[in-house]
DNA sequence: CTGTTAGCGCTTTCAA
DNA sequence: TTGAAAGCGCTAACAG
């Protein structure tokens, strides 16, 4: 049998649809037994108010996208998470888009999203040098919240990771344990967030008065197989290029991930962390502390991060200005047990 | 300025409302010419189909709810990229419903999920003793697809992993290392997929003729921190109350997360892993390859049950028949470095 | 092939 | 305090 519609429900209750609809939403001048009468109705019916003609007339769907690049990095679930906890709260229900890192997957998505006319978007990371373009185009008129996608922090709110502090952090920790071959593995060459987190290390490596080594730096994709890969690519590089007049000591790396998959190759190449390489990771993903050795990392506060960006959309949906639209969070370094002392 | 409507697109293309949308629509039966008029003003005016209105009237919303318990564990993000891949492929758009294993919760947001007219579900895990009642009076009329939700494996099309034969294999792989003092952590003690883990356990251990022993079981709540916790317990109890008689060798731990806390726990213990005790997880998670020792576990095809779900839903949305419609899965064990012979 | 008409389920004036 | 009527943007007969 058919869903009752609120017609069903006013017949029922002997009201017109106008008052059954007022009723329903408690206007405050209905009389009382009135919506007693047409809740009860609505119960018997077991009615269930149709979110889709509401949004038509509206003219508001209470929908929010989210855009993540990629669920299999534990930093984007645990967004989310926050993102829905708070979205849940405040009635908004959210829309799951994964880019898979792919501009026109990304495109693709978008138009889906803007179709269902979406309120508003929250944009999490992912972002890749030049994929902004032909979103400027397209977005106005939509509230949009970005999570670490600097080239949309100038003109959209914004909660940004200093990634570039905190990469300079993590690497300047290393350097003041005395090491002084750094390496560096960071995700695609292309990701921005990477790029920051690649100038950081820079920055420190130039303040300390070390040099920029090509052959440090080596670029993954963010899993933990690829920081495998990455830190054996690291690991032959030192073994038969460079000889051993200058071996690696230390690695920062740009996210936990591959931290820990870089671990990993560090044990195959019949090595020792923190013993001979110490490794810093970035982000402070849940396993991190328990994987052994525990491993140091800069702690982003991601959950916080994903309610913070969905109460922002709130407000601005709600029309109200945003006292403090372009927040910028400094990771904070965890030290736990993959660096030592050189 | 306001979104343009199909009503602006066809008094631009200078034809009806009806022939634009048929146009738009791509019917075969508009003339070429036509279409091409319609779709240039479509162009010109920056159209976007408003997918609310369209769902009104035809009452399909190619909305999917995906409800899971807790988007921390990555277990489930995996499920959610595999829905959402074959979700967008297909043209469905798909919502997220966190219950954060909260009873309460769970059904508030079915209740959002039901007024948005999705039309259909796919529910995957966090399964609770007794959640089964209320659902079945809401949610006939949907079309839903189950994932590891054992109460409803009889009603709906459902995709179970087969948790009593993992984890009696799992076990009895332990006790064919020659262990026969082994521990389990499992999750909340009213989860069903724990349960089930749980029966595994107790089976292998009775077959093998093996006492089953409650000082050797604890619960945990599928987090990392947890299995740390539950682990810390059991060698703390072994320590105090049993004595050393029969200490504890071997660990199957219901969920890779609290497997590897629990390994940290044996660490922090002064203990070897797998020297001191052998650990078998459950799941595979993708850093379960990289942890030190790379961790043996059952592997459940994570993100292809969620693409498979998917599927199956679209199917049924399409009316047609489902041949399979009760999968079951074997974990497979994969031998990995955390459990050695005794 | 194209246009006219009706209506999806709801909210919102506006009158009564 | 309630009801009648209009309309959100779209699709779906149906007639021409």
């Amino acid at each position: 049998m058919k869903a009752a519609t609120i017609k069903d429900v006013a017949r029922l209750a002997g009201v017109s649809v106008s008052t059954a609809s007022a009723a329903l939403n408690d206007k405050p001048f209905v009389r009382t037994s009135t919506k007693q009468k047409v809740r009860e109705a609505a119960a018997k019916l077991n009615y269930r108010p149709n979110a889709i003609a509401r949004s038509l007339v509206t003219n508001e769907s209470r929908l929010v996208g989210l855009v993540v690049p990629d669920m299999a990095d534990p930093y984007f679930p645990a967004i989310a998470a926050g993102v829905d906890e708070v979205a849940s709260r405040l009635g908004y229900t959210v829309i799951l888009a994964n880019t898979l890192r792919n501009a026109k997957r990304e495109a693709e998505q978008i138009r889906v999203l803007l179709e269902r006319r979406v309120d508003g978007l929250v944009f999490a990371g992912g972002s890749t040098v030049g994929a902004r373009g032909w979103l400027d185009s397209t977005l106005d008129n939509l509230e949009i919240v970005v999570i670490d996608r600097p080239e949309f922090s100038f003109t959209s709110p914004s909660i940004t990771i200093d990634n570039v502090r905190g990469a300079e952090k993590a690497t300047r920790y290393l350097v003041q344990l005395g090491h002084r071959d750094i390496a560096f593995i960071g995700g695609p060459v292309n990701s921005l967030v990477s790029q920051e987190r690649l100038r950081g290390y820079r920055f420190a490596l130039q303040e300390s008065g070390l040099p920029y080594r090509e052959e440090l730096v080596v670029h993954g994709d963010f899993t933990p197989r690829g920081g495998l890969q990455a830190m054996t690519i690291l690991l032959n590089r030192m073994e038969t290029r460079l000889g051993i007049d200058q071996p690696l000591t230390a690695a920062f790396i740009a996210n936990d991930q591959m931290a820990i998959g870089a671990m990993h190759g560090v044990r195959l190449a019949g090595k020792k962390v923190p013993g001979d390489i110490s490794i810093i990771g970035f982000d402070d993903i849940n396993v991190a502390a328990v994987v052994e050795p525990p491993l140091t990392t800069m702690a982003v506060p991601t959950k916080e991060i994903g309610g913070m960006a969905m109460n922002m959309l709130a407000k601005s949906l709600n029309g109200e200005k945003l006292e403090d639209n372009r927040v910028v969070l400094q990771p904070q370094l965890i030290e736990r047990e993959t660096c030592i002392a050189r």
